[in-house]
DNA sequence: AGATTTTGGTTCAAATAATGAACCGGTGGA
DNA sequence: TCCACCGGTTCATTATTTGAACCAAAATCT
């Protein structure tokens, strides 16, 4: 790994829960010696990328990152795209929807709305990393995207978040290829308790995953006929979005998703 | 300067006019080696900070620069808070206002609206890099910033981009006096035939010129009071911003505001 | 108030990774 | 068919990164 990649893996660890971090509280993160940290991090400074807090030392991200984010959405405008669709669902089954991205780690919300006036609601945090093991966001991303990268990432330790995480690379790589079959993943409480998902990936111009479309929704509220529901909603709106950012849906997936849409 | 250091500079030659880039354009735009610069991009591409158009092979930004600015507006939401400020002002005098932050070589734009329906209005592109030394945004930044960022600033080369650009540094630095004097900057078709701008500084909780507020408008529709009126405007709205981040405006700043709102 | 721990930050010889000139192989004109 | 140009790779040379030990200041404990 070049000294480039890993400098730029110390700014995984910020997210909205942790937003700044120390150069002590780094160390121990990472187990990277102190000096080379902080050379690292000054540089990342230096760049614009991080910037500190002057009265902790304690850094966060710096104003770089923000015109970054802009010239990438004038050039690539999903987050935009996506905004239309995941609000369109949010409204008409009053759920949680989400669209993500794939980072290295996990998938990474770029949107979210609940469309939900419910009590009982599923908490949710943007800008978190969503492991790919355990999130239904994950599962339809890895199950069409390479397989040296699903290889890497399975091979991996598969944290376990609750009692229903799937941590044997085996059962999951089977997951996948059912996935893969049918166009779509759910999960069952594998990432946080009482929380259920299902999601669906949209594609890019070579037919490949670039992110997905989710909803996230309290176990209790789940029942069969809801299940097809939010299926058929994820799959005519990634149709849709998929025909907005010019991807191409695998011919299997196409087929798929045009018989579950006639049933 | 760092190995990232240099990596990270590359994505500074990104923008929404220039959002590709082949290997052979970055070698003459950066003239480094071709074989670094593989390098350098391949890290910044693994890391997720740029992704290739599979077809031409040229480099753009990747989706790990949204997941960034996601958490960095979360934790510090200047963009957020900017916008009403922003869109007030442009209501209120119907010109183009925008907001911008300091990168390393010049400011850029984080929100920018056009409150005008005139026929002559500005052309303007967001998160384009505004130099220093040629835009009111600029100079109302330098003029709050510390000397030695300043310096480093004005010993570069100092770019003409019209007959009225000010490229003698020690000019500047008498312009930047003024400005700290009065708390705000303006300029005349120095950085574009036929446009003039004011701008204010914004601060943050040492006093340091964290951005600025600017209006940009055409030279025909500039005159006395309705350049008295956009000041106003500016510093008012500035004030306001100020307080909301928790920034702190420096003394002789705030007095001298004072007085100009009184007039 | 004085001692102690913890914080961010720095140093410099040893270890390692970055560098760049030359080299591939494919693609698209002339 | 040739040639030029493109992105990408190789490998000996070179320069940078690395990290254990060290420093100073601030926070914490006694």
């Amino acid at each position: 790994m070049s000294t480039i990649e890993k400098a730029l893996t110390l700014l995984e660890h910020f997210s909205s829960n942790r937003p700044e971090i120390g150069l002590t509280e780094f160390k121990t993160r990472t187990s990277i010696d102190k000096g080379t940290l902080h050379r690292h991090l000054t540089a990342l400074k230096n760049s614009g990328f991080l910037e500190q807090n002057y009265l902790t030392k304690a850094y966060r991200l710096g104003p770089a990152v923000i015109r970054l984010a802009a010239v990438r959405e004038n050039t690539v405008p999903i987050v935009k795209t996506v905004q239309y669709y995941v609000d369109r669902i949010a409204n008409d089954i009053h759920e949680l929807v989400h669209a993500a991205l794939p980072q290295k780690n996990g998938m990474s919300a770029i949107y979210a709305k609940d469309g939900g006036n419910h009590k009982v609601r599923v908490n949710f945090d943007e800008a978190e990393i969503l492991p790919f093991h355990a999130t239904s966001s994950g599962l339809a991303l890895l199950a069409f995207h390479d397989d040296t990268f699903v290889g890497k990432i399975l091979s991996k330790k598969l944290v376990s978040f609750t009692d229903s995480t799937p941590t044997n690379a085996i059962d999951i790589q089977a997951n996948l290829e059912t996935i893969r079959a049918c166009g779509f993943a759910f999960t069952d409480q594998s990432y946080e308790d009482e929380v259920g998902s299902v999601a669906v990936p949209f594609f890019g111009v070579k037919g490949d995953a670039i992110g997905t479309l989710a909803i996230a929704i309290p176990v209790s509220r789940i029942n069969e006929t809801f299940h097809e529901t939010m299926i058929t909603q994820l799959i005519t709106a990634s149709t849709e979005l998929c025909r907005d950012l010019g991807g191409q849906i695998p011919t299997n997936v196409a087929k798929a998703w045009a018989t579950k849409l006639e049933v």
